[in-house]
RNA sequence: GCGGUCGUGGCGAAGUGGUUAACGCAUCGGAUUGUGGCUCCGACACUCGUGGGUUCGAUUCCCAUCGAUCGCCCCA
């Protein structure tokens, strides 16, 4: 029996990888006017940093974790997202000492999370993320928002819905959460076996079921936004002004709720409103968590970032029929005819590519016919043939594959000749 | 963890309880003994996902299993 590709894993071919190579350079090319530097931190972390930070009673740290045990004993997890190595190596770099503040970071690499596989979601996905610590000023969580908002629109989307909420801080939270159990607790009956579960663990979530939406009790429920004390409250509209000032268009929706544990006051997400996206919607999700990097160990610091999914980004482009700028085809391609042209062809090849042409040769041994036929399919412009006679005579002629033409060079000066023809 | 659909050549995709498993694309060869994209001709399935069962006989029926895919939960 052969081995097959791990469950919720992908090959990424020459064909599809060139969307990623052009999502990636987008990528670092917008970090680079935003300011934000690469950083490269372990795709396994220990165990106890996902818990601490993640959150232990979240899905993810519950039953999603790719979680084991080094042969030193040492528990270890393979990250499931991207912040928490972040401010691992944040605290531990001290880059609460660098002298630029805030510290702006931004990761690009593979997630691992033990799910059932479906549309846009996989077990090892590619994340791209944006990390800004150091800073309380809404204006910085409205240019991490802005970043990302860029990215998609820059690659081409159009169909993108920008959603905030505040979550408050902890005294706003705590104050919302006693009051949502309050509101469902009497008539919790009459929900979802999945929000019952959720008066405990996480009432906020209950706001968020699809099947209980029209339920009276939905409509009437406490929103956090009338539990943010004053300072959330202005913080939450200074962001709004800010992104509004940077003509980004937004919604607020109350039910907005983050799954992981770390976040706080802002939280957004970019979804695609594309038909036939299926039950993806969310492209990228993002928030403030100040209170995190003490969580790991580090001084007082606020921080704000997000994540994307690069699967889901090129999902979203192929649901809206984004045409990508690929580049595709060969300068040249050598078609050698007969033993002592074949080899000569080797020569030539090499000395086309190093004078700067996309050049190929045929190394099947195969008819002319043939070689124009793999010419063709690699989209080549011209075709160099070299046979007996040619090279006797010391010469070579190139056929453009568009017009047909034919043109006879010098084969000694033949790189020299080619190169100026084409210039 | 739960539910729906599906699993036939490199790819796409018909099909039947019975002995040669359509077709299209791609590939290779030829028509055109050194020139592509068009056309025509020819070649190309000893695991019909895997294992078991029913049967004289199964790719086709049943069960299991694995995988893919879509949805729920949750999330990027």
């Amino acid at each position: 029996m052969s081995i097959n590709i791990p469950r919720g894993t992908q090959d990424i071919l020459p064909g599809q990888v060139e969307k990623w190579q052009l999502i990636e350079e987008k990528a670092r090319e917008l970090c680079g006017k935003f300011q934000y530097k690469e950083i490269r931190t372990p795709i396994f972390e220990h165990t106890e940093l996902f818990t601490r930070s993640v959150g232990d009673t979240t899905d993810i740290v519950q039953k999603e974790m790719y979680e084991f045990e080094d042969r030193g004993g040492r528990s270890l997890t393979l990250r499931p997202e991207g912040t928490a190595g972040v401010v691992r190596s944040f605290v531990e770099q001290k880059m609460f000492g660098y002298a630029n503040q805030p510290v702006k970071l931004y990761y690009m690499g593979p997630m691992f999370r033990y799910e059932r596989p479906q549309a846009g979601r996989f077990r090892q996905f590619v994340q791209f993320g944006v990390e800004a610590l150091g800073s309380a000023d809404p204006a910085i969580d409205a240019e991490v928002i802005s970043l990302a908002y860029s990215l998609y629109q820059e690659m081409g989307l159009k169909k993108l819905k920008i959603v905030i909420n505040s979550l408050g801080d902890k005294e706003s939270r705590n104050a919302h959460r006693e009051a949502l159990i309050q509101h469902f607790q009497p008539r919790i009956g009459e929900f979802c076996s999945d929000c019952q579960n959720r008066l405990t663990t996480n009432p906020l979530r209950i706001l968020d079921c699809k099947k209980d939406r029209e339920h009276e009790l939905m409509k009437s429920a406490p929103s956090i936004l009338e539990f943010l004390n004053a300072e959330s409250q202005a913080y939450f509209e200074k962001v709004q002004k800010y992104l509004t000032a940077l003509q980004i268009p937004f919604e607020v929706d109350s039910n907005l709720v983050r799954g992981l544990d770390y976040y706080n006051h802002t939280a957004f997400e970019i979804m695609s409103d594309a038909d036939g996206f299926g039950a993806i919607t969310t492209l990228c999700g993002g928030g403030r968590y100040n209170g995190l990097v003490e969580e790991v160990g580090g001084p007082e610091t606020p921080g704000i970032g997000f994540g994307l999914s690069i699967e889901r980004f090129i999902a979203a482009l192929e649901a809206e029929k984004v045409e990508l700028p690929l580049t595709e085809g060969i300068d040249i391609y050598l078609a050698g005819l007969g033993e002592a042209a074949q080899e000569y062809t080797v020569k030539l090849l090499y000395q086309l590519r190093n004078a700067g042409f996309s050049a190929e040769r045929d190394y099947l041994n195969r008819k002319i016919k043939a070689q124009f036929k793999a010419a063709d399919r690699l989209k080549a412009k011209y075709v160099a043939i070299l046979g007996e006679n040619e090279l006797n005579e010391n010469k070579i002629n190139v056929k453009s594959l568009a017009s047909g033409e034919q043109t006879e060079y010098s084969l000694d000066q033949f790189i020299e000749q080619f190169k100026a023809s084409v210039e």
